[in-house]
DNA sequence: GGGCGGCGTTGATCCGTATCAATCGGCCCG
DNA sequence: CGGGCCGATTGATACGGATCAACGCCGCCC
């Protein structure tokens, strides 16, 4: 679709929606017409939350998709004993929701401050019906999905305390700030994760996470300060460690 | 579409490609239409494959894709020394193959005899950009497969090596022989994996993965006859073995 | 028939990560 | 200012699964 057309949706007044959905294109509303971008904003809501809000729970209906404009949002699985494994993160401009299915098969959480645009699942469900674009970004996005879960998979069956570690710092390097990891020089980024989230992802305890860390750090691979603010002089050294 | 046009198709000569495919409704072969089955058909093989036999290796290009009539076919992913996992097992008729990608991330090998439909990649890649059906049928069993790597990820990031393997028993059970697992009374199957692939299933070693399969049986569990044919006289009991 | 190679089981030991416990620092609130 | 809470670090110990090693079973081929 023409890019011109869009810009003069949301100079004409319609709400902010699409602007940073599509601001890396791989947001829903790339793949949109005019009529239907018009329709979506003004049945969409742009909400903020809190690390720690739960979106949507493990089992639980779901009758919104969203976009995430800022922030991390995190998607777990627990068993009934309360062991906690996070199955992805999503990072903007991802697109949160499973087309196709009324419940959700795990739950979504705000790990960091989070933005959202949020609109109703039917008016985006009778969207895909006629709109064959859409549904194309939708499975391009879950093929990424897909080659992202099984990557982390070799991560969890296979690699060790240490390389789990590393694995992530490279994996939050490269989502937090994707320019900067390509290019050459030391590379800083927060992270969006506490040391339990940095566990559940890893399938780790919180105090082999905090000692793996500190030994990135004493062997140089890692600056820490505040506990969450990272630097990585040499990202090779860090991917050493990763095994990648 | 129309049952019976399809069945015109293949009554008129036409070779046998879809019978198979849309058995369970889940191959590609049922999102296409007329033209578009007897154009496949012409362009389509199909094959038997040898335990052990490679489809594609690692970050080699693709040029076919497959629709899985029978056995089982393992994706695996290495480490540079040697570590493996296995990322994902397909069953009949599931679909084979990355669309909008040239190479895949992921090593394909028969680990059964395997019974394939294979077809070229650029003649469905242009049938995708013309059906809306056919990539929604794409769609739509990434999704499945999205929601299985995610409970995987569960089960290699928390569970013990005794739920991995009651785990791994109960996946199989339901994949090769849905309608008995869902009935009541005792199920048997043959396991389509060396005790080296439900290893690397299971980010475990063969040996633990023996110890737990004989503690399975002493316990009565499960029996094993042949090393491969297992019988399991009571579901219930084997998922309370696997935390499900 | 006998040897051999692949697959699986079982035993002894080692090591990496979990577990349990104590402490620290920052932050909020009384 | 002091107390309490939360997240993180660090230390001591326990334990589950890996590793190393030996052996059994079975089919295949000389």
């Amino acid at each position: 679709m023409d890019k011109k057309v869009r810009e003069d949706v949301h100079t004409t007044g319609v709400p902010t929606l699409c602007q940073a959905c599509d601001a890396r294109h791989r947001g829903v509303c790339g793949a949109l017409n005019t009529n239907q971008l018009v329709t979506l904003s003004k049945h969409s809501v742009r909400r903020k939350l809190d690390p720690g809000t739960e979106l949507v729970g493990e089992e639980q209906d779901v009758s919104q998709y969203s976009n995430v404009i800022g922030g991390v949002v995190k998607l777990t699985k627990m068993l009934s004993d309360g062991r906690q494994q996070i199955v992805g993160l999503q990072f903007a401009p991802d697109f949160l929701g499973r087309p196709f299915s009324r419940s959700s098969r795990f739950s979504a959480e705000a790990a960091t401050d989070v933005e959202l645009c949020s609109f109703s699942k039917g008016l985006i469900d009778r969207m895909i019906d006629e709109s064959p674009d859409l549904e194309h970004k939708l499975l391009e996005q879950t093929l990424k999905e897909l080659d992202e879960a099984r990557d982390w998979m070799l991560t969890l069956g296979r690699k060790t305390a240490a390389e789990k570690v590393a694995s992530f710092l490279h994996l939050i390097a490269v989502n937090v700030d994707p320019e900067a990891s390509e290019s050459e020089g030391p590379i800083t980024f927060d992270l969006p994760l506490t040391r339990a989230d940095i566990a559940d992802f890893l399938g780790l305890t919180i105090e082999t996470v905090s000692r793996q860390l500190t030994k990135l750090r004493k062997d140089g691979v890692i600056h820490i300060e505040n506990n969450r603010h990272i630097t990585v002089p040499d990202i090779e050294r860090l991917n050493d460690r990763a095994s990648l």
